[in-house]
DNA sequence: ACAAGTATGCACCTTTTGGTAAGTACCCAA
DNA sequence: TTGGGTACTTACCAAAAGGTGCATACTTGT
């Protein structure tokens, strides 16, 4: 037991407080965080709905376009699956050269305001982690994603 | 050709510009949510994060207890990934039981709070999430997240 | 002496995710 | 008639991501 844990080169122990403790629980998550990335996770959602936010109601073709480099078979599972958490509002005018367009529910819009910041610190700091990724890998992990 | 594409049916195009148009390119992404995505992709790298913010210089097994189901050889990548994009900070004791710790860089700081209107929003919206979730299927989709 | 804790590394394997290509049903323009 | 566009669906695959378990080298507690 000799030692005290007080070490010789630790720093001043910052304590960040600013960011605050997420309240645990609720059935399924441990924190808003864990609820939160469970909606989001999928390599184009948050585009998408960073798209639509934008767009306001958004056709499939154009949404097909916008977010390049997407297939099909994803881009419509992954609607579907924001459709399924309630984040986007599929509607389908059955004309008969079929058209549908997707639009953010009023959560999905609260969502993509929750991600503004998560943009804006990309940009920001775009310029450093380019430089970081630029050196350590062969580019492109797998074929990168969409212009927003 | 009959038709205008008036629609007999579609909502009042709410037309939000709230949410900022995303700043195009530079070398590698698209704009900065995609510049972010990049950073954050992984499973437990948001909670990480967000540990490491609030609790300060944290020790690697205490991170491992705090971070649930996590196992050591992901906890360990991850690790070595944030480190490597410059958001955490590894520091070795190079004590005999070794003793290494890991903090937040200041990039990593401001990721972090970044991520803040995110854990809001889970919080905000946990019920209505895990309600959703709930009916849909059998819950654990894959053995469910830590304890933040 | 032996179990446990410390911070990893490594081999192997399963799950998840995403991608490709083709098909559908219908319309319009050339 | 052929070709293109609309919004998908399906079957099949490849790659990425994550998990399990064992090993290391040394110390401390029992």
């Amino acid at each position: 037991m000799s030692s005290d844990r007080s070490d010789p080169i630790s720093p001043p122990a910052p304590v960040q407080a600013d960011v605050q403790r997420c309240t645990p629980n609720l059935p399924g998550f441990t924190c808003g965080l864990d609820a939160t990335l469970r909606v989001v996770a999928g390599k184009w959602k948050p585009l998408i709905l960073y798209f639509v936010a934008q767009d306001g109601p958004t056709r499939y073709g154009e949404l097909r376009r916008s977010v390049r480099d997407v297939s099909d078979k994803v881009l419509i599972q992954q609607l579907k699956e924001l459709e399924a958490d309630g984040l986007v509002k599929r509607t389908d005018y059955k004309e008969v050269p079929p058209r549908v367009d997707y639009s953010l529910t009023p959560l999905g819009r609260s969502l993509a305001e929750a991600l503004v910041p998560l943009c804006t610190w990309g940009t920001e700091h775009m310029a450093e982690v380019s430089r970081v990724f630029a050196e350590r890998e062969g580019w492109t992990r797998r074929g990168h994603p969409p212009t927003v």
